[in-house]
DNA sequence: ACGACAAATGAACCTCGGTTAATTACGACG
DNA sequence: CGTCGTAATTAACCGAGGTTCATTTGTCGT
């Protein structure tokens, strides 16, 4: 199946897709690094995830009811990705009970994911959170810029400056 | 599909399933108004949501993985549910095509609504998110009580006390 | 090796929300 | 009608993180 999609290769700051485009497609990252983030209306971004190889992303609103895209995917290193339409995914889905399967198992996974981020930013610190990603992500620090690593935690690089320094 | 399921009748303070359960299903909400809810390790207590008449609630992890739920779910007020085990889901959506794509369609709109989430939780302010709250919920100031919105929008109820005299 | 530009750190000040505790408002019920 | 229990409000204090700006540390490109 996935063969079937198209080969992509990123440099860094190249972009897969943008916020607002509506040609979204799920991506299977082979190699390198790839940040999907979002613009806030006051002009500040946010990151909403860092997807190494071996990821799986695409935008969950464009897969349901085919509207635009409301994050931007970029690379943050060289990276190569298969690229598959979301169209393409859902249409043989009607037909092929395997790859239906499949979709929700992916869907389910990605519903966990987000599932357990809520959970962080509702009930953990900025410095718990850190330490998550850390633990989670042991080389992520030396991958991306203190500046991304703190748009992550949703704080400011400064604050976490300060929390680096706490922590000794 | 759904006739196969079980009617539920809860009282208020009746919980459907508790954290850690492993027999979870899958909540058609008739009539009332479920609460979700975790409980974190220091013993506080965190509402994920609210779910009115026409929700649809369940589990991710017990649903990809058959993991233990990783939260709880409650009457808020007297509540009528239709109940489906999430193995008889999955066992028929093996065979069921048209199920399988139903699923992928609840999937998605739970990623959609967790994905907004993120957002909240990541730009908004404790009163942004109370106010969007009341926009998009406008009985619910009326149907929960003022820890319970405290508790959904991530502050404590003094906090929200502080917003209500804010905004005058 | 040098300068240039970006990244990271640091400091000073401010705001929001947490914590604790006291006070008030509003039941249900004898 | 008064009382007990719960919810909601208010206040005083504190700490984490935001904002702004200055300073240091890198890292390149030539």
């Amino acid at each position: 199946m996935v063969k079937n999609g198209r080969k992509i290769v990123l440099e860094s700051g190249d972009h897969a897709f943008m916020q607002g485009d509506s040609d979204s497609k799920v991506y299977f990252v082979k190699s390198g690094l790839l940040k999907a983030y979002y613009i806030r209306s006051d002009g500040k971004e946010h990151i909403k995830s860092f997807l190494p190889e071996g990821s799986i992303i695409g935008s969950m609103v464009a897969l349901v009811d085919g509207d635009p895209c409301t994050f931007s995917l970029v690379a943050s290193e060289p990276t190569t990705a298969i690229a598959l339409p979301y169209k393409v995914l859902a249409d043989v889905a009607q037909s092929d009970i395997g790859l239906a399967n499949a979709l929700v198992g992916f869907l389910g996974t990605y519903g966990k994911r987000k599932e357990q981020r809520e959970y962080q930013l509702l009930s953990l610190s900025a410095e718990d959170r850190f330490a998550l990603l850390i633990e989670t992500m042991p080389d992520i620090a030396d991958r991306v810029s203190q500046a991304d690593l703190a748009s992550y935690i949703g704080i400011t690089p400064q604050a976490l400056s300060r929390i680096k320094r706490r922590l000794k």
